[in-house]
DNA sequence: GTTGTTACTTGCTTTTTTAAAGTAATAGAT
DNA sequence: ATCTATTACTTTAAAAAAGCAAGTAACAAC
């Protein structure tokens, strides 16, 4: 499992700005990672394992790294031993709270009280 | 292949409004269709086809499937001898404008001009 | 020195996506 | 009547992604 790692080998599958933003982001996960640590404060890798969809730890551990060589979280060390790590949004990932916050709209105004 | 048919049918993650719409929308094409239905005036089999993306065309035929029973798109023939539909945005399918204009604005701002 | 926590990685299976080709029902041109 | 083209798909086989379960390494606390 590797993930790109740097935003400029991404290859995009046209100019639209919104394919493109689908190749950025549009997956299963990444989105809620980035919903984590930009509206619940989460920060540390087991913070985000724990959250209300138990995401993998194998695809988080990718998809951190994707979004670290992407520019939309920084990781940074808080403590030295032993290592422990937080993923904290860049101003780029604060970029995404518009569009997460219409993803939001969208399902509260559409999507609740379904199964 | 096999596409969820019915939104009732549709198994939720979790009650997060946004894992909802990403359960409902987040693939790799499910949104460029919708983009081409609302913004780009497309309406038939061979209009989404053709577009820029160059969508498989068994994925094209599964995900209008889709997005007909989730209610995003109306199916209408406007043809009977042969055969003719087009797939027109319901009102449900309209009010992913927002979500689609705040992944056009992110696109524009951060993502021109790379690769 | 055993147990627990954090931050992962590895191996394997299942599901989804993809490219390429094929099909059925026409219509129009020769 | 036959050949070519179009629309709206379906089928097949391979590649990629996702998912589950378990394992590992570095500590720290008891």
């Amino acid at each position: 499992m590797e993930s790109q790692v740097n935003i400029a080998d991404l290859a995009f599958r046209s100019h639209c700005p919104v394919a493109r933003s689908l190749d950025l982001v549009g997956d299963k996960w990444t989105l809620l990672i980035m919903r984590d640590a930009l509206f619940l404060g989460r920060k540390t890798f087991a913070d985000f394992a724990g959250g209300l969809e138990r995401i993998p730890t194998n695809l988080l551990s990718d998809r951190l790294k994707k979004l670290v060589g992407l520019g939309l979280l920084h990781k940074q060390q808080y403590h030295e031993r032993p290592a422990r790590y937080e993923y904290i949004p860049t101003p780029l990932g604060n970029e995404l709270r518009p569009l997460l916050t219409a993803m939001r709209v969208f399902g509260e105004t559409h999507l609740e009280g379904k199964a």
